[in-house]
DNA sequence: AAACCGTACAACCGCCACACC
DNA sequence: AGGTGTGGCGGTTGTACGGTT
């Protein structure tokens, strides 16, 4: 016996909203929260499936939502988050407050996937294309043993924090399916060693504080000077292995 | 002015994980 | 332990819109 559909397609509406749709949607949820989608739309007198509701509040109608472009930081931030995560998008936009990861897969899509490319970098691999594949050893972070968003969102910490060299990380403990090979290279080019630098300013945050891990042992926002410890590098994109703040985001 | 093309993004679909019974 | 319902996620599609020819 198969599943049984979510809603009665013959009676629901499809495509674009309208904003008596979006009003209703809108009062009902205010008058009684979020939550039991598939019963929402009957009860909000809506034609609709559920899961239309829920994606049309997600993703556009919640009022927390920041909508407008992405900044500088945010392209960054993408990136680095990606670089890491891969399309987990959800995992993702819970990093950047007031983005939903319908968003921001769609910015990935026709933005920033389209400028790596063009900068000659794989935006799968985050590695230049034509980069001997001997040479592509790459950190990859599994969450394949990850069993709840829990430990999942451990183990990007423990990514933030897997910088330090020591041996025995307890990273690998928490995570035991954490692949920690990691990639260390020295700097390339001065310019790496300098703070990072956003939209023509300097940004005060370490990559470690920016993924909410502040004041982690990988941050580096109180070290004075040189930030050639910082914690995350692990990525290589302070040593110049990836080296995004040279690109052209619009 | 019209046709064509590329882009951006809202929305849908199918699958998976989890909770509950 | 297994079946079922629901929510959530990622990939893909559809379409509106702006730019170009």
């Amino acid at each position: 016996m198969g599943r049984s559909p979510c809603c009665e397609k013959a009676h629901t509406n499809k495509g674009a909203w309208t904003k008596e749709e979006d009003d209703r949607l809108i009062a009902y949820i205010r008058a009684h929260g979020e939550g039991c989608w598939r019963s929402l739309p009957k009860a909000a007198g809506l034609l609709r499936c559920g899961k239309s509701c829920r994606l049309r509040w997600i993703n556009y109608l919640r009022p927390d939502l920041k909508r407008g472009n992405f900044t500088e930081e945010e392209d960054e931030l993408i990136i680095k988050l990606h670089s890491l995560l891969g399309n987990k998008w959800s995992l993702i936009a819970g990093r950047l407050p007031g983005r939903t990861d319908n968003e921001i897969k769609n910015y990935w899509n026709t933005h920033i996937r389209r400028k790596l490319l063009s900068r000659g970098i794989d935006p799968t691999t985050h590695r230049a294309i034509n980069e001997p594949a001997a040479s592509r050893e790459v950190t990859t972070i599994s969450f394949a043993g990850s069993t709840t968003k829990e430990e999942t969102e451990k183990c990007i910490t423990a990514g933030i924090n897997s910088n330090n060299k020591e041996e025995n990380s307890p990273v690998s403990e928490r995570c035991p399916d954490l692949n920690l090979e990691l990639r260390i290279s020295p700097p390339y080019q001065q310019q790496a060693l300098e703070p990072l630098k956003t939209g023509g300013r300097t940004s005060s945050l370490c990559f470690a504080c920016s993924l909410g891990a502040q004041n982690s042992k990988g941050c580096s926002c109180n070290e004075s000077g040189s930030s050639s410890n910082s914690g995350y590098d692990f990525l290589g994109l302070k040593t110049g292995v990836l080296d995004y703040r040279s690109l052209e985001m619009k």
